[in-house]
DNA sequence: GAAAAAAGTACCCTTTAGACT
DNA sequence: CAGTCTAAAGGGTACTTTTTT
């Protein structure tokens, strides 16, 4: 296998050297068009191409952003990835990924490594736990650092943080609720005494109490399983609840499955309001209502964000709650809702 | 902000030359013990982070994987996706991912970024159309490459294509419904003339013109939404047809609402079995059967196979069919079945 | 004097001052 | 001044040479 060709032979090919060559390549306005044109012909003849290790080595930034995801298997967060990482893309950078399954001991690891490659940014949606070592080690690098739909790090001065308006979101969902006719209103998922569990109830919470009714929650996993059980939970020992307001779309999806196994009609019998708005939740029937939080605009933004950040220099704000909206559907709406 | 240490401030502070710290580094063996106490001490004295950029360019792998995938936020792919990333990472790799979005445009243009990063490999489940450049492009920088999951270049001698087994879940599936009583059987979804079409479509094929019963297909997107539409077209036009094996279980999730929608009991009056066995699929209600492609399995072997490619310079053969099998679940069996 | 350990030194490919025409 | 070129730098690797045992 012949080695690749380098902007030593371009230069040697086009006839000058290896500057112009390099000049060439950036664009630079210094550089007479007939000979831009030498150049790229003997690139394209050569089928040279460009070697980022080496220009990084020299001071240019890598091209390189680093996303950390805790669960890349969760479509929530596969959206955000996704539409992270396209915007990356259009704008010419790669996306170094990984998947931390929430495990700390993942994420100092992968978080290490990639340093080593030298990105040029890192966003996160960390995974909980671990301390605050692998951000540490971050900000001894100096690599500009985004946190995002999760805050663990709570320097938001080091280390922006960029999330959904959740309290909005559940303020909405459970005066539409309560608009409906509910009164015994559950909220339904989310690990105990996380900060996002309590961000995504707090909007329940407030409007609840201040309308004093008494709030219920049920503490578990983001799971469909946890939904699921449930719904049969609920529907065998708790009939008073009429309506539940689900800590993710997941969870919806789940006690969505566990009421039609029970027999509980959805949207008439028990109102569901769900959390994320996934693709999914549009499809399934009866179709789920859901605080809309339009992730893939928010993965643009983000991506936008960071890119603003680490090309012209300008931090996004400590902390930035994108607006979130409800979506009426069937679950709380009831089935002749379209 | 102060630069980061190199190997030299690390040889320094340890006493040592800077081959030193490079041989300890690479846990050469021809470095006496004490001193390669000495410079570990130096290097998290200093903080030193290595730099692959610099190691790369000297001859050492980058360390990075090329992973481009047509369709990341189909949960398929992300399964897959996110268990190679991890398999990868276990050994020490970095996963630089791009979701190309079926666009073999977007594909040729991060295969090309991807390249002047220097990654060490590619694994590609490409996108349909655009031709072979891109594949050229690759062959021509010489870097080993599998294709997953989709085969669209045939060179498969250059780049081995590894898959699951999807005719014969097909049979399985079309045997399993046939033993149940049912003759007419269609097969929904997926486009036509695809080769992943066929090839999913083909043990069904295989097994209804073997017993002689007629084949009827529906063909479209391979998504939720025209799963619940199929579903109610079959159930307001087609009464007839007993059963269906779906392209993939996204499309039977979207005709298990749509029969929902419909009225019709899945699992009674009419059977279901879906590809792919998608975490989702065991959570819904009635729960789906699924020709289960072990899809974290399968992304872990994967990226093994091609660890084993750069490492060890054991190709992988050029094409792999992995098993896959039947679940049995309440949308062929029945409500009764657990 | 041979083997082991450490040091010396090109070289990898590009960028970027600064020199040159 | 416009356009090119020269040369050093940037952080490692790996072959070669020297110094220790």
């Amino acid at each position: 296998m012949k080695k690749r060709p380098t902007i030593l032979d371009v230069a040697d090919k086009a006839g000058v050297s290896k500057s112009t060559v390099s000049l060439v390549l950036q664009n630079s306005p210094s550089v007479r068009q007939s000979t831009r044109e030498d150049v790229n012909r003997a690139i394209s003849d050569l089928g040279y191409v460009y070697n980022r290790s080496a220009a990084g080595l020299r001071g240019a930034s890598s091209g390189l952003i680093g996303l950390i995801i805790n669960d890349l298997r969760n479509p929530f967060f596969t959206e955000f990835a996704a539409s992270a990482q396209m915007e990356f893309a259009r704008k010419g950078y790669s996306t170094v990924i990984a998947n931390t399954d929430e495990d700390p001991g993942n994420q100092a690891q992968v978080i290490g490594t990639m340093i080593e490659h030298g990105v040029s940014a890192f966003v996160i949606s960390p995974a909980y736990g671990g301390g605050d070592n692998a951000f540490d080690r971050i900000e001894h690098a100096g690599i500009p650092t985004m946190q995002v739909l999760r805050q663990v790090d709570n320097r938001t001065g080091l280390f922006p943080f960029a999330t959904h308006n959740y309290a909005a979101g559940g303020e909405m969902a459970t005066h539409h609720l309560i608009d409906l006719g509910c009164r015994k209103i559950a909220f339904v998922g989310g690990l105990k005494d996380r900060p996002i569990t309590n961000e995504r109830m707090s909007g329940y919470r407030t409007v609840m109490t201040a309308l004093g009714y008494s709030a219920t929650t049920f503490h578990g996993r983001p799971s469909r399983a946890f939904g699921r059980e449930m719904a049969l939970t609920i529907a065998s020992e708790h009939p008073e609840i009429e309506a539940a307001i689900c800590f993710s779309d997941l969870v919806a999806l789940g006690m969505l499955s566990g009421f039609a196994e029970a027999g509980v009609k959805v949207g008439e019998d028990f109102r569901l309001v769900g959390f994320d708005d996934i693709e999914e939740s549009s499809l399934v029937y009866p179709r789920l209502s859901s605080i809309r939080c339009d992730t893939e605009l928010f993965g643009q933004s983000a991506a936008q964000a960071m890119l603003t950040w680490i090309v012209d220099d300008i931090r996004p704000p400590d902390v930035k709650h994108h607006d979130v909206n409800l979506i009426e559907r069937q679950s709380s709406v009831g089935p002749d809702h379209e």
